[in-house]
DNA sequence: CAAAAAACATGATATTTATCAATTTTTAAT
DNA sequence: ATTAAAAATTGATAAATATCATGTTTTTTG
């Protein structure tokens, strides 16, 4: 049931790739997996990590709540992503909190195994450092974005990311359905805007929804605005 | 006139730290120092970089232009800082442009030095991880800050960080003078929404001016408003 | 130093976005 | 299946922020 890190095709797409044989078997060794159900928390803002956690199934929301209850999300994290890491690294608690957004299967790796693999082998190192040149950029993509575009373009752009990375369904809806809430809190917007810009975007025929579903039909429209024209 | 990075104050301050003696003389006799004129570019968006720049003095903003021609401070890179190595890690075309806000003076360092480094002393690729960590950390808060913040609460803290981190002369004014454009291309917001937000916190006794130059009088009342008291 | 250019400043106004309130729909639980 | 709770939706309105216009000050340049 439980398998080994070894044989797990999720590594491919990290970090843990660059591990040596002995490496991946004490890793391998020492790993828990753990279920999580959609809704529950994998960690929390402030508190001190053990290890990372490298995602086998699910979709987790990076966030972070303000004194005044608005919760943004940095980041989503999928199949093969690693979270912790960044905290492991620096030797920090965590800035971010980590939920589950579907039900997820995940490994918890303890850090004495990553870190001693980042003192000794400098291609795992040097891998690790990849991704997280990677991830700057995006967050600094991000930066940008809030502040270049508005509420209707993010949205647009929202749902766009969501399509390239999750894909849809049979029915052309978006595999990932993250509530009215969570769009809004990946955008920076207040839920209602949000709702409203739905709505807009379902009257022109840019998009579609059952539910919570939505559905994009009209991509270039999306893109076109997104990019601002 | 050419000094030796290995005696060189500013490598204290960044990951050359963990360079060895031998890599720390190939950087040394390869390095070129450059002065650069406040208003001058180091480098610019999409270009491909060969190396990375160690700052020794100055101030650069590092920003992202759209097309609508608002540009984005993502971060201001002093003394000690190295730019560029986002870019040479992840083998990509840089993502912002670097220009100076005061005159400066960097040096060069080809990147073949940074990227064999990289791949043979793990302290040197951990030192240059933690680095980046701390980047990460710092890009997300901006993110969160963005959002969750309103421009008047990000007007105050751009001040407050610019006096933690630059400084203030004997008279009380900021050491670092940045353009009310500059400021508003930080907070992400108007010039003229900038510029009214710093006339209201003048006419409140939080803040002085004297042409460009700005002082903070109230510290603990801009910290109270970025909090959002 | 004078003229021109750039940066700064303020008012009037338009636009965007948030907030509050109320209703409907969907989901979850018994 | 029925009811309670949560989530989604819409309208009305307020607040925040951007834009445009115009004047003033500061800086730069010949």
């Amino acid at each position: 049931m439980e398998s080994r890190c070894e044989s797990c095709i999720i590594r491919q797409f990290n970090s843990l790739r660059a591990m040596s044989k002995e490496e991946l078997k004490k890793v391998s060794d020492s790993k828990v997996t753990k279920s999580i159900k959609k809704g529950e928390p994998i960690f929390e803002e402030g508190e001190k990590l053990d290890g990372v956690y490298c995602i086998r199934n699910g979709i987790s929301k990076l966030s972070k709540l303000s004194a005044n209850g608005k919760d943004q999300i940095v980041k989503l994290a999928s199949k093969g992503d690693v979270i912790g890491q960044r905290s492991v690294v620096a030797e920090e608690n965590v800035n971010l909190s980590a939920v589950a957004v579907s039900d997820m299967e995940v490994c918890f790796i303890p850090k004495e195994h990553i870190v001693s693999t980042l003192q000794t082998n400098p291609n795992f190192t040097l891998e690790v450092l990849r991704h997280m040149a990677h991830d700057l950029k995006e967050a600094d993509d991000v930066v940008v974005n809030m502040s270049q575009k508005n509420v209707k373009q993010r949205v647009a752009e929202a749902f766009l990311y969501l399509k390239s990375n999750y894909g849809e369904d049979e029915d052309g809806f978006l595999t990932l359905t993250l509530s009215r809430e969570d769009i809004s809190n990946v955008v920076g917007t207040a839920v209602e805007s949000c709702i409203r810009i739905i709505s807009e975007f379902k009257k022109k025929g840019f998009l579609k929804t059952s539910g919570k579903k939505i559905g994009i039909i009209d991509e270039r429209a999306l893109k076109e605005l997104a990019e601002g024209f």
